[in-house]
DNA sequence: CGCCTTTGACCTGCGC
DNA sequence: GCGCAGGTCAAAGGCG
């Protein structure tokens, strides 16, 4: 119900965008037609003007100098209208251009979140039947890869979402062009009987070791996949601390989130000569909330942040505007526990999301940050 | 001087 | 119980 009303309003906006693209056209055409009637008033002005001045009749015995600069100025004056003329049926014309490229755009927006509407209808069935608990849900801004990859999308994700690991040939289908791609998925752990217990119990097991090789060994597949944002939020069982961990390529040595840490502690990890090292938030005195940030061991580029714990304190600025996306995000899910895994995982979201803004804004599209963000076990 | 990083020691949980 | 690995503590030193 309540998604059902996310998504109403979802397609309120895209029904405003499009809205608003036709009435930018017909402004577009609106002003043409105004430029075009303007052109049109200043010729009949041009021509009353002319008019007037032939009938009122001047003498022209003694004014002969006179008619003939008064023609001259004349000829200047009509060829320089009619340049300026030109001028602007050219202006008309590249506009109208422009107004048919956005038309196409805003058609292409639209049927880009019908299919993701499809989608999400379809990703919804599915998970429904396998287990009530799981939800799962994928938001894209892109142009085009989504119908083109229309008949299989929603299976690889499902599959991904099932196995962990996705066939590498999904990852190249999944964002094959270099265009910004957002993917965000909530997903509950609780009370999970939809896969064999066997299976469960591997899955529980890892995450809760808490073993950092082991949420990095299931990050890694997916980020390959996904060349853009990645948000993974596995729900811990009940009174288990939520983690959250975030990969991101970034050049320094931390990321910056937001928040204020203090660096007590590095090691070295088993199966990653990179040092892990070890940050608590000094924010606010006694704030819980600790991360942990180590180079990937496939890929130097990236650095993977995993946090832990729920700040006690209001987020800074820079963070709590990053963080109301993964908030708004969960709150697609009804279950609370899934919305406070969203919370611990908001910042880091966030950060994500906004570094793949600022990329875009720069127009450095094919150097898209890979983040993943995931919540496993304390 | 206060805050931060570094780093070795210590603690804890888990598997065998 | 022992060993291993992850996580934390706290002293020492650096920096502004």
């Amino acid at each position: 119900m309540r998604r059902d009303q996310e998504v109403g309003q979802l397609m309120d906006i895209d029904l405003s965008l499009k809205i608003d693209a036709d009435h930018h056209e017909q402004e577009g055409n609106k002003e043409g037609d105004d430029q075009y009637t303007v052109e049109k008033d200043d010729h009949q002005e041009e021509r009353v003007s002319s008019e007037d001045k032939e009938e009122a009749g001047i003498p022209s015995s003694t004014q002969r100098e006179d008619d003939d600069l008064s023609a001259d100025f004349t000829l200047q004056y009509n060829n320089s209208k009619t340049e300026e003329l030109s001028v602007l049926q050219k202006e008309m014309h590249r506009m109208k251009e422009e107004n048919k490229v956005l038309r196409k755009v805003v058609e292409q927006t639209m049927k880009d979140y019908y299919n993701l509407q499809m989608k999400f209808a379809v990703i919804q069935q599915n998970t429904q039947k396998k287990d009530p608990h799981r939800m799962f849900f994928s938001l894209r801004n892109s142009e085009k890869a989504a119908i083109q990859e229309e008949p299989n999308w929603a299976p690889k994700i499902l599959d991904m979402n099932n196995n962990q690991l996705s066939p590498p040939s999904a990852s190249q289908d999944f964002f094959k062009e270099s265009e910004l791609g957002l993917s965000l998925r909530l997903q509950s752990n609780i009370n999970q009987t939809a896969r064999n217990d066997q299976e469960e119990k591997e899955e529980n097991y890892n995450e809760e070791s808490g073993s950092f090789k082991s949420v990095q060994n299931r990050l890694i597949p997916r980020n390959n996949e996904l060349s853009g944002i990645t948000s993974h939020v596995a729900i811990p069982p009940h009174n288990r601390k939520a983690r959250v961990s975030v990969r991101a390529r970034c050049q320094t040595a931390t990321m910056n989130d937001g928040c204020q840490w203090r660096k007590y502690g590095q090691k070295i990890a088993k199966g990653n000569p990179c040092p892990r090292a070890y940050y608590r938030c000094t924010v606010a005195p006694g704030c819980p909330v600790r991360k942990q940030v180590q180079r990937c061991l496939e890929d130097m580029s990236i650095l993977i942040t995993t946090y832990e714990g729920t700040h006690n304190h209001p987020l800074p600025v820079g963070a709590t505007a990053m963080a109301s996306t993964a908030s708004a995000a969960a709150s697609f899910v009804l279950l609370d526990t899934i919305k406070e895994a969203a919370n611990t995982a908001s910042t880091v979201t966030a950060v994500a999301i906004a570094l793949v803004s600022n990329l875009a804004k720069k127009q450095q599209m094919h150097q898209l940050v890979l983040a993943s963000v995931e919540c496993s076990l304390a």
